[in-house]
DNA sequence: CATGAATGAGATTTCATTCAT
DNA sequence: GATGAATGAAATCTCATTCAT
């Protein structure tokens, strides 16, 4: 692993244990492996690299929802892939999922443009289009957005608290979303 | 209002925009009108500070919660008492319930014994009994609970990021409640 | 003497000696004999140190120029007071003078307004009325002042590095004039 | 140009607008189109470079007035072939000149033997040698050389700030001659 | 010769906290 | 109680310099 990747790792590692401000610096180098300088190397600032991390964990997990994802599928199939292969990387990779609900609670979150945020979690699915079809409650978009959203949360946050088996993990993950589609569709 | 609340009410602003980290005491003193040393006349450390303000705006929604309350009702009419009198607060009290999000996601959680968080939060209504009177569904009771209170939030942050009027407000609130009492009832 | 006329005693010296770069603000504190921070309590920047500085050495050297001019004096004679008691505050404040010498030739002059510079120097006589009444040549005002300056320069120069008694010193600088006086009349 | 001459040439250019210690080495080796560790195989320290950048810009302005003078010249010619060269190399080269003047109220003139100093200059003409013909006024040698050297500063800082055509700037560099020569002989 | 990643000492600046008034 | 000057440890960041390639 190059040093780069190391000091993301350590960021990541330190950031979930103590906060972004409750981790300086230094420690993160130190924990890379990496003198102090490096990290200016290759992040201007720390600001810098807070988003960095932000980016490259929001790319891996959309890449993976998007390699499990099959073009032609109906859209509860298509929404149960993306509910399930959320939730499995969210127990998969914990830290950083919980980095993530960190740093959308943080001031670092307007960085970001709005529009990136959405765009990107919605493209997975069109709900506008399950609502026209009548396949969805007809709602507000951003309505059930939020309601979909909020209810991944909410299981992640169930499964992290608990200590489930692989196999009843996955059918409490199935099992809740059948939940979540009866209560939008 | 005396100094301590101006504190407080300072201290509020900044930590909602800023971060805690984000926010130095000095600004907080400046904000709130006072001297530097005052703040820590009131409280010892900045930590105690920011604990104290989560004590008391998590008092604050009890209260409010509470003080709505009745002790006949059934336990539908309770679930939904708590559900919308929540949401209602979120909306007037909009700096506290997103300072408390940020708060829970934050290390200082840690500084907060776990029971606690879950008594106060469980205390308006017994999952529990609800299970056992086959009024809810046989799921775990942690995932109720987990369940229930993430839908709460992604209302509220529905909410939050719309502007609806008061009444279709107060609609939507009732609709949500009943979307709810489907997926858990 | 107060901590605040303490670090610009103390920052003149530094700066003097290794220059604004060369003097790290640590340095400075502890000669000043105070705790680093507290440079930055009366100093927001290490740049506005070298400004404030600046700008109380100037000041002083206006005041001293200004407490020794009579209002009634003929041209000449205005001349000569200025010309005098300039050289002799070079000579009796070298660090100062030398201190505003380093300053001018520095990327900072750029963040004095240029108008600021001259109107200070000119106000204290009218090189152009002495032209328009003919007692002086007839040349470029701004011609006349870069000369004049330069010739002050040059003597302090001069004076700075061979060691004259005062009474010879004294004799140098009203020769001096009598030779500029020369140059420009 | 060879990569040497660009790394002085980038050197010069930024010392002038930055300062010595306002110019990072890494800026001035992209400046120079040059990777980082280019700079240190040519000089082995930055101070090493400043003061070869010193020499370097000495050497030329030696040079060029060298290449103008002639030796049998009277010592009036002389000293007027001197200060009319040094005056335009000034304005042609405005920035090394600029320079110069940097340098020598940095403390690196320090590093440079003060006699390296006086001999070069005065090795152009023996002020001495004038006083004792009794073509020079009976005055200090070090007060004339003093006299000369920054009337030659007030007339360069006048032609900087001013915008003369070639004509006029001509006009004035010796008509500005012999009101020095006035008072030096 | 040339590169540029890597280093780490050190610079500037911040900030929670103290304490004399 | 209230103040705010003073503190100094610690944080972020810079930068001259080295060295493996």
């Amino acid at each position: 692993m190059d040093k780069q990747e190391e000091i993301l790792k350590a960021a990541l590692k330190l950031f979930v244990e103590f906060g972004f401000h409750g981790t300086p610096t230094s420690k993160i180098a130190k924990e890379a492996g990496v003198a102090n300088g490096t990290l200016f190397h290759y992040y201007k600032t720390k600001n810098d690299l807070i988003l960095a991390l932000y980016t490259d964990i929001k790319t891996r997990l959309t890449e993976h929802i998007d390699s499990k994802a099959s073009k032609n599928d109906s859209l509860k199939v298509a929404f149960k892939s993306l509910f399930i292969n959320t939730l499995q990387w969210s127990q998969e990779y914990k830290q950083e999922f919980y980095f993530m609900q960190q740093f959308r609670v943080s001031p670092f979150i307007l960085l970001i443009p709005h529009e990136d945020i959405l765009r990107q979690a919605k493209a997975h699915l069109d709900i506008q289009a399950g609502i026209k079809n009548e396949i969805l409650k007809p709602l507000p978009a951003e309505f059930l957005f939020s309601l979909i959203n909020s209810h991944i949360y909410g299981i992640d946050q169930y499964l992290s608290s608990t200590n489930l088996s692989d196999s009843k993990q996955q059918k409490l993950i199935e099992d809740s979303f059948e939940i979540l589609w009866d209560m939008i569709a």
